[in-house]
DNA sequence: GAATATTTTTACGATATTTCGGAAAAATAG
DNA sequence: CTATTTTTCCGAAATATCGTAAAAATATTC
């Protein structure tokens, strides 16, 4: 099982959190809001597509409905396997940064 | 300021926490024995040069002292601009990782 | 229903970067 | 000279990221 990366991490985790409402430009805009991180919709699209292909996200049709035209909607949902490789990434963070570790690098 | 990989930040954090004793069989072995993750050396001194070029490591020869032979050592010791970075990679996690997404993620 | 406005996704080649392997070379002590 | 330790080498293959214009899909307006 590889390692997430962190762009990889970042757009799952956005899916997850995101819940029912998870689509390319939200994926996009709670990634910028949280980290401050704005990635071109290449970065994003083809990063989604590979999480998806991995078996980490399913995609779904959303329904037609936006207010002023404008296209559908692909939806994101996490799998199984998705939450397994984010908890493998939280795992993986608590070996190396555990709490010692963050105190000290803070006290410099 | 890019932000560091995986591999790269599990290195850099290798040779903070190994203070006056990283170098290269070291920093492996600590990162091997940490995470579970054995690195070929070609990936191991390909990131510290990085790290090295990046500027957030410093290398210094060792005294020639092992007890039975043995090539010379390198050290490796983060920088200022290194801790930068593993703050910054520890400011970034805590903006995705806040403690309300690890209780969540666990309770699934 | 045609033209327009809006929203979202796709496309895709170019670049850059990362990782791999592991044998070979270098440096040193006995 | 031999044993030992550590680093170097290096090209190949796999991956990641970029940029952004264009296309697709839908609603609205006339």
């Amino acid at each position: 099982m590889k390692d997430l990366t962190l762009t990889e991490e970042m757009f799952l985790l956005a899916v997850w959190k995101l819940k029912e409402e998870a689509y390319g430009v939200t994926i996009r805009q709670y990634v910028s809001e949280e980290t401050g991180r704005t990635y071109p919709y290449g970065t994003l699209y083809s990063a989604l597509d590979k999480l998806a292909r991995k078996g980490f996200l399913a995609r779904s049709t959303g329904d037609p409905s936006p207010e002023r035209g404008g296209r559908r909607k692909y939806y994101y949902h996490i799998t199984g396997q998705g939450i397994g490789a984010l908890r493998a990434a939280m795992e993986l963070k608590r070996l190396l940064w555990d709490s010692d570790t963050e105190i000290a690098l803070s006290k410099i």
